[in-house]
DNA sequence: GGGGGCCCTAAGCAAAACCTTAGGAAGGTA
DNA sequence: TACCTTCCTAAGGTTTTGCTTAGGGCCCCC
């Protein structure tokens, strides 16, 4: 019985799937298995079973689950007593939605790190029902992103940033060539060839539920690693970008990129801050959350294009960027890491 | 970080020496060591340093111990629950000096789980320290052996069977040529050389107590695998043999040994019986303790020579017996299992 | 009845955990 | 000063974890 297998079972058992579980550690499928055969097998027990298409604990299971789930926090709390003794910077691990991520993420939370000192921020991109699993299993303190589909009792959830969602084509779309002032219907890009970031992967995102409505089939939706790639994509060929309004203004015509007047467009959506309800949440996930909501930070979220600014960061202050999807604590961008 | 990391660190911390964890869980010194180096690494901190003679907790070590200590804990509980929950018998880890796992353990317990369905006992040896240590990191669920030196505090302590010590030696021996009727005194055998079972290594036991008030150097003490060994010894060559009256009646004379007539003796002494405070504690260990002081259970325990009867247990009650020395998870010597 | 999605096992591999014996360093004690 | 105890590191081994890719079985749904 190793904590590994632990968080595995907690997470499968969280999440209702393996395949779901091995996404958000950032392993294949067979390595959640694997582990969940070793548990199964030292604790004589399946602890969780197919049952249909859901996933079920068997008795054993629901008992364990509680104690797995507390041991794994525990894990946690032990590394952050540990570096709190030792005065290294506290740690604290956001995650957010790609779009989020890739935009006003890194600005605002840096922005934090410089108001607190010995902070060490991890910034790291899932999806709302990843964001979840994560915070209630204490392997993330604050998540941003759209509001989870799945039950969100025991969390706090507060809103982050008001956006609206913009469809964009390149400017000699057949779409674009619509007489002035003339609405397209939105059912009209039912079949066109859709670009997105990885958001629109998430069913809970705006995209993802537009492009549902549309019953857009898979292969006719095409990720990207950001809203920057996708739309350069678009500039290229065919295809529209959902894409965040104020992200974009600066330099749309220069790219050969146009707003297509959908009818019903834009679509104003809003992101959420989360956290564990209040009594379960560390002091500094709760600044975190009341930072967000000041109009420093509303002002600085508004701030179209601002990027992480080139200044220096404090030595024991700094914002990582890790992605889920390929592995929790592998950095995938660091940003100035100290100094 | 792993269980096995933070089990050796909480061990270490309440026995205040590397060498004593070792010794509770049967590997060598190097290896509790380099557990907790690992985890030093991994966390970043000493933990815990030597001061002088004994050792100490840095700031983070106190924080960490007790979080670890829940771990360890909660990891004991998961094992139970799923065993609990697939109707697997319960374990009740219990723990004696070398005398009672040698004597009336194996008796009374096997008498317990005759009473109780689905129990499993596993037995095993340790000192009265690591007992108070096994106890407390829930690594045992009873004891069983003297009043311990250490700090009893957070442990329920029941008086178990009062017993009575006294000297054998072999018929031929100096010591026993005395004139009919005189005592030696028992300073007299300060320079004797003394066979023990291993309980005779324990501090807290009656053995070494007399044996440290006596002076008696370390190598004039032979230490044997339980007591009928050291009296085999006894028998042979010249040495004193500290026994427990009520176990050696029947073949005394046989074997060619006999009593000294040591002035004080034979010295009266109490077993205890000992577990978590009641709030902590099993239904299970409770129920045993109960039966421990009942009437039933003393008069088995006064029964002499009984050894295990050789009835067969009923299948899922079983008496394993195990040395705390030699590892605690590795069987030394089971009794009969399952059928 | 034929995909397709999901979970599992198998096989092979790298890394970590965990154990040992041997010997060095640091402290207390004679 | 010398010795002893205790803790640590070094070196070398086996076992366990933990990951991958490949492929089989099961269930649901079309």
């Amino acid at each position: 019985m190793t904590l590994t297998q632990l968080k595995v079972f907690v997470l499968v058992t969280r999440l209702g799937s393996v395949k779901a579980a091995a996404a958000t550690l950032g392993v294949s499928e067979p390595a959640v298995s694997q582990a969940l055969a070793a548990l199964r097998q030292h604790l004589g027990d399946p602890l969780i079973v197919r049952a249909g298409s859901a996933m079920q604990l068997t008795a054993a299971g629901q008992r364990v689950v509680g104690i797995a789930s507390q041991m794994v926090s525990l894990a946690v709390d032990a590394e952050q007593a540990a570096r709190a003794s030792i005065n290294a910077p506290e740690l604290l691990r956001v995650v957010a939605s790609s779009s989020i991520a890739d935009s006003i993420g890194p600005t605002v939370l840096h922005s934090f790190t410089t108001k607190m000192a010995n902070v060490e921020i991890n910034l790291g991109v899932a999806t709302a029902q990843q964001m979840t699993a994560l915070l209630h299993e204490r392997l993330a303190d604050v998540a941003l992103g759209p509001l989870p589909l799945s039950d969100t009792r025991g969390l706090t959830i507060q809103p982050l940033f008001r956006w609206r969602m913009v469809i964009v084509a390149e400017a000699a779309h057949r779409h674009a060539q619509h007489p002035h002032g003339q609405e397209i219907e939105i059912s009209d890009l039912a079949h066109e060839h859709w670009l997105t970031d990885p958001s629109g992967r998430d069913p809970a995102s705006v995209v993802a539920k537009m492009l549902k409505r549309l019953r857009v089939p898979d292969d006719a939706i095409s990720v990207f690693a950001n809203q920057d790639a996708a739309l350069a994509a678009a500039a290229g060929g065919d295809g529209v970008v959902p894409a965040i309004e104020h992200l974009l203004v600066p330099d749309l015509a220069a790219r050969g990129l146009v707003r297509l007047p959908v009818q019903g467009m834009p679509v104003e959506d809003m992101w959420q801050a989360m956290t564990l309800s209040a009594d379960r949440r560390s002091e500094t996930s709760a600044r975190l959350l009341r930072f967000l909501a000041s109009p420093d930070a509303l002002m600085e979220m508004h701030r179209t294009g601002s990027g992480v600014p080139a200044t220096r960061f404090r030595p024991p202050v700094y914002v990582t960027i890790w992605s889920l999807s390929s592995g929790l604590p592998r950095h995938v961008r660091t940003l100035d890491p100290r100094q």
